[in-house]
RNA sequence: GGGCGCUUAGCUCAGUCCGGCAGAGCGCUUCCCUUACAAGGAAGAAGUCACAGGUUCAAAUCCUGUAGCGCCCA
């Protein structure tokens, strides 16, 4: 039996246990497959909201497809995150003193793994908190021995298809990090700067270039000006020479140069800047480098020795101010600029040419393009095709190399002459090539970018490159579920993968979800100390009420503004369901078994047939993905429609010999099947509940079927209700108490099981007095289909206050029927309307013409 | 500069693909501790569907444009 009251820590501790150590989360074999992989979090993170919305989404389609019978297998995991975790690791050494470099790469690697076997399981244990259905016995790790081959398989096989080389380039280089970051890794950050314009020297005078960097101009190699630009079309071809450093450099023409921004002229940098460097490539002109990848000023001749070693910044300022002792400064002015900063170092990246390894894309992106264009690959919703084909069609280079430590080391060696030799290992190396042992090997001190093995992830998961049995079975995986914002990080990247390397799509359908945001659609963050802690919300208010609350409100692609006010209202659900057992347990008690397809009365019927409508649109809803729509409509279902007008219904059934054990069973029936659907968004409370009713439990249950029920009409019961709610609506207009009993009279037979529901539920008392016995007096009349019911109405209320009412709803309906009238007179409609709507107009005028003609015969009986 | 999204009840959002009298939850108002549930029940009020045109018998929904907000890419 069910507890007194609802307390859901205890139960959700208890069943997670049980559904793990039982191992329900492990695929039972089907012909029907149904797999998906997590999008890995990284494994310094703790949880946060949209974890655990989107954990949620992915549990509750992952445990809908279980009970459906399919062979359904999540695997969890988590990457590497090798920035984050190194800098995690190196400020844990740092508080002792220490740096990566005092104890060298082996035993710094060493102390990551320390760091990662004892915090590691952070995320993963969280998870389990709120009932995620994961097969733990499958999580994988980016570094785990496994996923690294498959890492260094992929880099080895792209390598020798020359989709993998090593190139030198200009690369968004992170000075506090020092290392390559990709270009997706960068944010731009609108911030106040300057524009300086500054004069060089040219033949006979000066030319004003602006800049935003003044201290690159060590570097130039050029000046430029827009050949349009008729300014200075005189000045192309001749030289200027760059203050401080006195280099005579080229004026060159360029329609790159914005004859709007400054004063209409560049200087050319094309060491230390993008579009520079595009320029320099095209005229030809000197690389000159003048700043350290540590971000200072090169030690070099041609630089001015007060510059040299000076940090870019401090630097700036410097040769602001031996620009104005020079006079060569000609003004400077506020100016917003665009910051490159690094999304993990948060420093400003400085554009720097430096020997990487880059994936080439462009073959690799044209059959991802292709997958998505043939719908072998879906988007849902739909239009997030248009955000990755965009990006897609104009793809870069990948760069994947990172100077750090903590990742998989590029299998790549180099022999004294700068050799490249890239194999698995540097024994298989030198035999392939005959590679004596005299003559020295270095491997490639780099990593490889994170993004690189998580982009293996929905097939290395899955044992590749062995041909494994889970690879066999579960690849393609059916499903990612993934927010928007790493569509290109991840989603895009991993669908070249997936097609190069298996030929095959790594999954069929992309569900996108929209971020969480707090309450004001404010994005959740520590700086306005607005983000929610949903481990904190699952112990105030239970695991259940949480993914609820996410679930029902998450539509695809939608962001969601998360106010801790659902959750509560979740719980309260969850609250409501566990009186409802309680209710079901205490009016089944001494059941018997029923045919449940041979019901008799119609209240059973009707809850039957409501129940099969919900079954089957919650069914068409979950296909399409539409999981918030579903809940709703289960939700409204279980509440109004179960639990408010069919528990009371029933009350009545049971007390009646004649009807009591089919509405046991239909109540007990009916409230169970419900559960079932239920139970994937909520599945602890469920599980419990079920387990006072089942020896076996829930999670290895089945999908409900509908139950079999002749088609027939069921408006009886529908008119019942309205009838209910109109006296009881009368009621509470005129402040009738609720346990006054209303004599009400009817003209036609009533049925008995009418009688004793309306009875029971409007509290009132049929009269066996006709109202045709009953002249010379005043009625009231509640009316709905064929039911036509009456009280005396000076017995109950104000006449005048009921005759203004009942003229207010006769113009209303009056209305009604005009529009009804408009259409149907209109030829037009009649001929292009289809006829079921035609049909369904006239079925309404007729209902809305009959109780207007009541509420007349009311108002003329009430003196009017 | 290019692209995408949003604007519907006091609040948060469905509904728009595929046109047919405007929906939900929360909040609000009134009444009720009635034997599953006050974490509850009953009843109710509440909307120029951002704006302006157009198509159509019919537009929140389709088309064109405008405004405001937000995101992504350069």
């Amino acid at each position: 039996m069910l507890d007194e009251s609802y307390e859901p820590l205890a139960i959700e501790k208890k069943w997670q246990e049980n559904w793990e150590l039982s191992n329900k989360f492990l695929p039972v074999s089907s012909d029907n497959k149904f797999s998906i992989v997590i999008p890995p979090p990284n494994v310094t993170g703790s949880l946060h909201m949209g974890h655990a919305l989107e954990h949620s989404i992915i549990d509750v389609i992952t445990r809908v497809k279980r009970l459906k019978g399919y062979e359904a297998l999540w695997v969890p995991g988590t990457d590497h995150a090798g920035i984050i975790t190194q800098l995690l690791v190196e400020n844990e050494l740092s508080e002792n003193g220490i740096t990566k470099e005092d104890i060298g790469r082996e035993n710094f690697i060493e102390k990551v793994w320390e760091w990662k076997e004892k915090s590691g399981e952070n995320i993963s244990n969280q998870m389990r908190k709120l009932g995620m259905s994961c097969d733990w016995s499958r999580e994988r790790f980016t570094m785990d021995e496994g996923l690294s081959l498959a890492v260094k398989e992929v880099f080895i096989k792209l390598y020798e298809e020359g989709l993998v080389y090593k190139g030198t380039r200009m690369v968004n280089w992170d000075t506090a990090l020092m290392s390559a970051v990709s270009d997706l890794e960068v944010t731009l950050s609108s911030e106040k700067g300057k524009l300086w314009n500054i004069q060089y020297k040219t033949d006979d005078s000066y030319l004003t270039i602006s800049t935003t960097r003044p201290e690159t101009l060590l570097g130039d190699s050029a000046v430029a000006v827009n050949p349009n630009d008729e300014r200075y079309a005189n000045l192309i071809g001749k030289t200027a020479v760059i203050p401080l450093v006195n280099r005579e450099v080229p004026i060159i023409g360029d329609e790159y140069v914005d004859p709007e921004f400054g004063a209409g002229c560049v200087k050319i940098t094309p060491s230390h800047d993008f579009n520079d460097y595009e320029i320099g490539k095209k005229h030809d002109l000197d690389f000159i480098q003048c700043i350290n990848l540590d971000g200072t000023i090169m030690d070099e001749d041609f630089i001015p020795k007060k510059i040299r070693n000076k940090d870019r910044f401090e630097a700036r300022k410097l040769i602001i101010q031996e620009l104005k002792a020079i006079n060569q400064l000609e003004s400077e002015e506020e100016y917003e600029i665009q910051l490159p900063k690094g999304d993990r170092s948060k420093s400003i990246l400085e554009p720097m040419i430096t020997n990487q390894w880059f994936v080439a894309t462009e073959e690799l992106a044209k059959k991802a393009i292709s997958a998505v264009e043939t719908e072998e690959i879906k988007f849902i919703p739909k239009n997030w095709e248009k955000t990755y084909f965009e990006w897609m069609y104009n793809i870069q280079d990948w760069c994947i190399s990172r100077q750090i430590w903590w990742g998989h080391r590029i299998p790549a060696w180099y022999d004294e002459d700068s050799n490249i030799y890239v194999g698995n290992s540097e024994k298989e190396i030198r035999e392939k090539h005959k590679i004596p042992d005299d003559t020295k090997l270095n491997q490639d001190e780099d990593v490889l970018d994170t993004w690189f093995s998580s982009a293996l992830w929905p097939f290395s998961t899955l044992g590749w490159p062995d041909d494994t049995e889970d690879l066999n079975s579960y690849y393609p995986t059916t499903l990612l579920v993934t927010g928007f914002d790493i569509i290109f990080f991840w989603v895009a990247r991993m669908i070249m993968m997936g097609i190069h390397f298996q030929e095959e799509v790594p999954f069929k359908d992309v569900l996108v979800h929209g971020l969480v945001r707090d309450s004001k659609g404010r994005k959740m963050s520590k700086s306005l100390n607005n983000t929610v802690d949903p481990l904190e919300l699952s112990e105030k208010h239970g695991a259940d009420a949480l993914r609820f609350s996410l679930i029902e409100k998450a539509s695809p692609g939608q962001d969601v503004p998360f106010d801790e006010e659902w959750t509560i209202a979740a719980k309260k659900f969850g609250n409501k369901i566990w009186n409802a057992a309680k209710f079901v347990h205490l009016y089944t008690e001494d059941k018997e078994t029923t045919d449940l397809n041979s019901i008799k009365s119609p209240e059973n019927k009707w809850i039957i047939s409501k129940y099969n409508d919900v079954l089957d649109e919650f069914n068409n809803l979950f296909d399409k993905y539409k999981i918030s729509d579903a809940y709703k409509l289960l939700y409204n279902f279980l509440w109004s429609d179960l639990f408010d007008w069919y528990f009371e219904f029933s009350k009545n059934l049971i007390k009646d010999e004649q009807h009591k054990l089919e509405t046991m069973s239909v109540l007990e029936s009916v409230f169970l099947n419900s559960i079932k659907i239920l139970n994937p968004a909520m599945p602890h409370i469920t599980e419990e509940v079920w387990s006072t009713f089942n020896d076996e439990l829930l999670i290895s249950n089945s999908w409900p079927e509908k139950y079999e029920l002749e088609n027939e009409n069921l408006d009886n019961v529908e008119n019942l209700r309205v009838i209910i709610s109109q006296i009881r609506n009368f009621k509470a207009t005129y402040q009738i108490k609720n346990n006054t009993v209303l004599k009400v009279y009817s003209n036609n037979e009533v049925d008995d099981w009418i009688k004793n529901q309306l009875e029971v539920l409007a509290k009132v008392e049929i009269q066996d007095e006709k109202l045709t016995d009953i002249a010379e007096s005043t009625f009231l009349h509640f009316n709905s289909g064929d039911y036509d019911f009456s009280i005396l109405a000076e017995e109950y209320i104000d006449i005048e206050v009921e005759v203004n009412k009942l003229n207010n709803k006769s113009k209303e309906i009056e209305k009604s029927v005009e529009i009804s009238n408009k259409r149907l007179n209109n030829t037009k409609f009649m001929e292009n309307a289809k006829t079921e709507l035609i049909d369904e107009e006239k079925k309404k005028k007729e209902e809305l013409e009959l109780e207007l003609k009541l509420i007349h015969k009311t108002l003329k009986e009430l003196g009017n």
